[in-house]
DNA sequence: CGAAAGGCTCTTTTT
DNA sequence: GAGCCTTTCG
């Protein structure tokens, strides 16, 4: 296959440009992965380059998943020897082998989010601040940030001097002691300590400068200063650094990703070509030209303009409902029409929103009628409090300095050590600068021997502990030792069942709320560990734990499963469907309340949506709702700003409530087509029941072919019923309806 | 010690 | 409306 012949020109030309750096900025569709992936294949192909010297970085797992069987197709077995991966995965196998010289234990553990809190929560204790006042997340984010920059404790304190810098300068300082105290690091480290150790010790980094002739970074626009340092010095002696991205996307400046990359790699690289991607393969010419109307109001920006040869295709449908609910089940009703004329298909659709929480409303929705989705997002397998637990087990087995994964698992399943044994724990720890596995070992210790002998002088100041307590301790410490011991004889899925039985997980895990579910997770996590069983266990334990904390998601976002997707503005980045519909196109939605302070995070909240937009291949919804419940109040909001930025002849609007009535009009303003044979009842209408007497009617959501209502009696209360069944009949107003 | 009940806050998300 | 944290009671 010629790797060259179906690329165009402007391709081509980034492709072929392999002396030297790159910048290439390539608009939405225009084909960006495959200039990537061509690259490598040419570089191989045609050039002869050793694989071995090639790395080409992504951001997520999935990406560099996609990268890589891509250029499986493209090279076959040769593909095996680049280096491909996330950024962070790359890191901590530079730091497992090289990292000694700055003093990291090659064994050292990763800690996620979640874990990363909990320290930041007992730093907070440790100093005696006071949680409500510094809020341990705000304070997650200030030091992430510092880290991000490359910014240590000891130059924070030369940074900046407000009162909460201060406090920020304290607990990080802590936190990293945390950190290291348990031979533990964080994302950020990853990155951070690399770039330290290569700073330090260029006769390591010469080493790797040496291999990597070819590097190339997928995604530029979302890379941060420390990620852009990793590269600079990667690259620092071939200069072959290609960098890929677009800025018009960056959608993660809170995550620390800044712009300012783009600039500093023309300024780093003045010999840099720059190669414009600029026409796009995958929408209408109506579709790329409200996207091009919403962010050409960016004032921060390069303007570029794009092109596709494509079709004009149909106008832009707006839709103006009454509620979220409504908006809805417009969505449904469109879905359904598209359906009916053929040439769609469920899988063609997705429902594109803002924030997390507006996914409700249109699953409640898509329930009731019967259609089928796919909810992208939600709690991540690894992220599952049963997952964790188990984890934290394997975690603590592998390394018994790591006091968080102690903390989360001493009294799970309940085993009688509460919270104040566990301040006791954490206290003679601190004061033998031990581990709290070690405390504990010794505190359970020292009691089992004075029970024996004579009691010795008790050389601490600590109380001993109740016998209870120490017997708890005790047993606790038996069941690690045990663990441990058969950590190195046992397959690692035999090792989880040794720690399920001897916690006796199942019994506990199956009293708890959606028991069943859990407990298929951890077979889940069982089957996955099962494919390690072939290593030797101690080899098997360290990658199986290296995996998970650096995997997000085991269950892939199923392609084949023919349903609409559901999903998060930020998510769709990088993917695309025939038919899009962004819906929550209202000022506190989309843009976001949060960015109304401040005119950068708006224009960010703006290329959110212009990602959103350029998703779309055919047809593109926009909808909005007059009034929304959100975080339970509900208010009314104004339509967003970025719908008024749009030409009016790309457009055709459809209102489906009119303001006058808007008190009255809900869900039902939109009878269901095929209602016509019930008794069609609207929010405020009285009725009569058989058995139930007088009631008024709160609420009614059409489904399929009913009405779901909820009716509040006068004698009986409220009650759900469905329309078709209940013996209802209208009755006249006869009192008033309490708005 | 541990279950249960009330108060508080609320983006976006990958590693 | 939900998850997390603190408080309270058995």
């Amino acid at each position: 296959m010629d790797i060259l012949a179906t690329l165009n020109p402007a391709q081509r030309e980034a492709v072929e440009a392999i002396a030297g750096p790159v910048l290439i900025l390539a608009g939405p569709g225009s084909g960006k992965t495959r200039v990537i992936a061509h690259r490598v294949a040419y570089l191989v192909k045609l050039c002869g380059v050793n694989p071995h010297h090639i790395m080409a970085v992504t951001f997520t797992n999935k990406a560099a998943r996609e990268m890589g069987e891509r250029l499986g197709q493209l090279l076959g077995e040769a593909a095996e020897a680049l280096t491909l991966g996330t950024f962070h995965a790359i890191c901590a196998r530079i730091l497992r082998r090289d990292g000694k010289a700055i003093g990291l234990d090659s064994s050292f553990v990763i800690y996620d989010d979640e874990d990363q809190l909990i320290l930041i929560k007992q730093a907070l204790e440790e100093l005696n601040l006071d949680p409500k006042q510094y809020a341990p997340r705000a304070l997650h984010s200030a030091i992430s940030a510092a880290k991000s920059r490359l910014i240590s404790p000891e130059d924070y304190a030369q940074l900046g001097n407000s009162y909460f810098e201060e406090v920020v300068r304290r607990v990080y300082q802590r936190y990293r002691g945390l950190l290291s105290q348990g031979q533990a690091v964080d994302f950020d480290d990853l990155l951070m300590k690399a770039v330290q150790l290569f700073r330090d010790h260029p006769q390591i980094l010469n080493k790797y400068q040496s291999r990597y002739v070819h590097i190339l970074v997928d995604e530029f626009q979302d890379t941060n200063i420390v990620q852009y340092m990793l590269m600079k010095q990667m690259a620092g002696k071939y200069r072959n650094l290609c960098v890929v991205g677009d800025p018009d996307q960056s959608i993660y400046s809170w995550r620390f990703a800044d712009l300012r990359n783009i600039l500093s790699f023309e300024k780093d690289y003045p010999e840099a070509k720059v190669v414009l991607l600029a026409q796009n393969y995958r929408s209408t010419k109506t579709i790329l030209e409200v996207a091009s109307d919403i962010i050409s109001a960016n004032v921060q920006r390069k303007p570029k303009k794009l092109w596709t040869e494509n079709e004009d295709g149909d106008s832009v449908t707006v839709i103006e409902s009454y509620s979220a609910e409504e908006e809805a089940q417009s969505v449904v009703n469109e879905i359904e029409k598209l359906i009916g004329q053929g040439q769609v298909s469920l899988k063609d659709c997705a429902v594109m929103y803002r924030v997390n929480a507006q996914s409700r409303a249109l699953e409640d929705t898509f329930m009731r009628y019967g259609v089928p989705y796919k909810l992208v997002g939600g709690t991540r397998f690894y992220q599952r409090r049963e997952i964790k637990d188990i984890i934290a087990y394997l975690r603590l087995i592998h390394k018994p300095q790591d006091n968080v994964s102690l903390t989360r698992i001493i009294n799970v399943p309940a085993r009688g050590i509460g919270q104040r044994t566990l301040i006791q724990l954490k206290s003679r720890a601190r004061a033998h600068d031990a581990s709290f596995f070690e405390a504990l070992k010794q505190a359970s210790h020292n009691v089992i021997a004075s029970q024996g002998c004579e009691p010795k002088a008790r050389q601490e100041a600590q109380p001993s502990l109740p016998p209870r307590i120490a017997r708890a301790l005790a047993g606790f410490d038996a069941l690690m030792a045990n663990l441990i011991a058969q950590s190195r004889e046992r397959s690692l899925s035999g090792l989880l069942d040794e720690i399920l039985q001897h916690t006796r997980y199942r019994e506990y895990i199956l009293d708890k709320e959606d028991g069943e579910e859990r407990w298929e997770n951890i077979m889940e996590l069982k089957s996955v560990a099962s494919e390690y069983d072939e290593l030797e266990p101690e080899e098997a334990l360290s990658a199986f734990l290296e995996k998970v904390s650096l995997v997000s998601d085991i269950d892939e976002l199923d392609e084949q499963a023919n349903a609409v997707t559901l999903i998060t503005l930020h998510k769709a980045k990088g993917l695309e469907f025939p038919i899009v519909f962004i819906v929550g196109l209202e000022e506190g939605i989309l843009p976001y309340s949060k960015s109304f302070g401040d005119p950068e995070e708006m224009e960010e909240e703006r290329r959110l949506c212009y990602v959103g937009i350029t998703r779309a291949k055919k047809r593109l919804y926009l909808l909005r709702s007059y009034r929304r419940s959100l975080f339970g109040g509900s208010t009314a909001n104004p339509p967003s700003r970025f719908l008024q930025d749009i030409s009016p002849q790309l457009v055709s609007t459809r209102r489906l409530w009119q303001e006058s009535l808007s008190s009255l009009v809900s869900a039902c303003s939109q009878p269901s087509p095929l209602s016509s044979n019930t008794l069609t009842l609207k929010v405020g209408d009285h009725v009569r029941h058989s058995k139930f007497g007088r009631g008024i009617v709160m609420n009614c959501l059409p489904t399929r072919d009913d009405q779901e209502l909820t009716v509040a009696f006068e004698e009986v209360g409220v009650k759900k019923l469905l329309a078709s069944l209940a013996p209802l009949e209208k009755i006249e107003k006869d009192f008033d309806f309490p708005s």
